[in-house]
DNA sequence: ATGGTAGATAGC
DNA sequence: GAATGCTATCTACCAT
């Protein structure tokens, strides 16, 4: 589905409609009136109802055109902005689009020739490729930045017509259709880019993107079923207690839960009890999924906020499927930095934090307190990226409430390094990186080829560090989700949401267990791909709601 | 009125 | 020699 919105004065064969329920009602209509006809829903906001909505979401939207593309119809709810260049979807919509499509958007195009029911076999899409070109680039930033560095790669200027709609989710204005832009300009465009992608050993992580496109397009339409008056209870609760509560630290805590999260419920639940967010594959130079509207990654965990998470629930007949990878940064680092000890820990199946304890409390694993372990789990999180004694402090207290003075950090340090001396080896490595000579830019890769550049005086140890394990761990994440779309379907599930390095599916009841040993294994069997000289273990539940364990 | 940034805090 | 990182969203503040 394309976007949204509100516009003063819509050309007429825009209807305007004003809430959701029109719209459905509207999907109805046309369904009988004119099966081809190219329906555009605009939903118009309340200002009144929405005072300090005067966000416009596109996925306000969103329920109308699936309940329009459910029909058979092909819908498309638009941009304001893009209302005067409507005429380069007719084709589109009307079902001349090519078996390949090359795309500026595969994410959008594809999603609207999915709900056709329509195979597409590859996509090359530029913006895939113009982003990955870009070594770090925003997915989400201006075309006219990523337009030069496209032009760049290609040696010359880009076609005139899509100096501006080139990599944007707005269709190139000047292109007559998409058709005319497959024929004309994107084609070759993407046959331009090949090689420069082959060149930067990009083709791997090219390919691995555009596979993914349609298993994040489910995950967004499928959304997760939310218990919207339990969550209102919860928020309700949180207003009551704000009024009498007088700690400023309980205070501050509930005023962020209540301007993150209480409007949630009017604002974000559609009309068949789901939340849906918008998923960005591209957006973050690691790797990572960038989400938002609303952002489903940051819902309060359990000790944060209980009772939010037990809101995101299984609809009746239909179970939770929870899995999540164990210590997933630090097993991609043992690969990543080749450190002997440390992937030794997981070949033999040893706890990690234990090994660090025993270090610094110079006894035998098995002798390790609980104290002790809680002190090497926030060591070993902590100095894998670099972090300094002194901010590793701050951090022990505000995340593990440890008091530590500074020389016990430092020993903690110590015994971090010292237990995993390839872990040094690889921070001297990277700090070398950067050296005496200071004049070059330093670019940092995934196992899988994501490039992230650090121009010449901008380079972060820290971040080096980071990103590619980082970056590493979200591609053999996205490698499992590739192959869970498929794989769930054909157990009547689907993925509902992604957490960075954990997965949540929505699996019949009659098939749950089948299903989680799926999941666990899919996912195991994905990393294990990437990062071979380690084991991957994930962990994988049954569960009526998020908060279950 | 809109738009951009800083700092705090939620997630991993 | 020293250095956690990647995000989104909220409020407060300052600019246009």
């Amino acid at each position: 589905m394309l976007t949204t919105a509100v516009s003063a004065a819509p050309p007429p064969h825009v209807r305007r409609i004003q809430d959701r329920r029109a719209l459905v009602e509207l999907a109805d209509e046309l369904e009988r009136a004119a099966p081809k006809a190219l329906a555009l829903a605009l939903l118009l906001e309340d200002a009144e109802e929405h005072p300090r909505d005067a966000r416009r979401d596109p996925r306000r939207a969103r329920p109308a055109a699936l309940a329009l593309a459910a029909a058979g119809l092909p819908a498309a709810v638009i941009d304001g902005d893009a209302l005067a260049d409507l005429a380069p979807l007719q084709p589109l919509l009307a079902g001349d689009a090519p078996p390949y499509v090359v795309t500026d958007d595969a994410h959008t195009v594809m999603g609207v020739l999915a709900r056709r029911g329509l195979e597409i076999p590859r996509v090359g899409c530029t913006r895939v490729a113009a982003t990955l070109l870009a070594e770090g680039a925003d997915g989400r930033r201006d075309d006219r930045e990523l337009a030069p560095l496209v032009a760049e790669h290609l040696g010359r200027e880009l076609p005139g017509g899509l100096r501006q709609g080139l990599v944007g989710r707005a269709l190139a204005p000047a292109a007559p259709s998409i058709a005319a832009a497959h024929a004309d300009a994107l084609l070759p465009l993407m046959k331009a880019l090949t090689p420069r992608l082959r060149e930067l050993r990009l083709a791997r992580i090219f390919e691995l993107e555009c596979s993914l496109i349609p298993a994040v397009l489910a995950m967004e339409d499928a959304g997760i079923a939310v218990d919207a008056r339990a969550l209102q209870r919860l928020i309700d609760a949180w207003r009551e207690e704000r009024r009498s509560a007088s700690d400023p630290a309980r205070i501050a805590r509930l005023d962020k839960l209540i301007s993150t999260l209480g409007y949630w419920p009017r604002d974000w639940v559609d009309l068949d009890g789901r939340i849906r967010c918008r998923l960005f594959p591209l957006a973050t130079d690691s790797g990572r999924f960038a989400c938002q509207s609303p952002n489903l990654q940051q819902v309060p965990a359990e000790h944060t906020a209980p009772g939010v998470r037990g809101c995101f629930i299984a609809p009746p007949g239909r179970r939770l499927v929870i899995a999540d990878y164990a210590q997933i940064e630090l097993r991609v680092a043992a690969h990543i930095a080749g450190c002997r000890a440390l992937r030794q820990v997981f070949v033999d199946g040893r706890d990690v934090h234990r090994a660090t304890a025993a270090t610094l409390a110079r006894r035998p694993e098995a002798e390790v307190s609980d104290h002790e372990r809680k002190l090497a789990k926030a060591i070993n999180f902590g100095f894998l990226f670099g972090m300094g004694a002194r901010r590793f402090r701050e951090y022990a207290s505000a995340s593990y409430g440890l008091e530590l003075d500074l020389g016990a950090a430092e020993r903690a340090r110590d015994a971090f390094f010292s237990t995993f001396p390839g872990i040094a080896a690889w921070h001297r490595k990277v700090g070398n990186l950067a050296g005496r000579g200071k004049t070059e830019d330093v670019v940092v890769h995934t196992l899988l080829g994501r490039r992230k550049r650090f121009l010449a005086g901008h380079f972060s140890f820290n971040s080096a560090l980071n990103i590619p394990v980082q970056g590493t761990a979200a591609e053999g994440f996205k490698l499992a989700m590739i192959d869970l779309h498929p794989a769930l379907a054909a157990l009547g599930g689907r993925g509902i949401l992604c957490v960075h390095d954990e997965y949540i599916a929505e699996v019949p009841e009659d098939r749950a267990e089948e299903a989680r040993a799926l999941i666990q294994g899919t996912m195991e069997a994905a990393m294990g791909r990437v990062i071979p000289s380690v084991p991957v273990v994930a962990e994988a539940h049954v569960a009526g709601s998020w908060a279950e364990k």
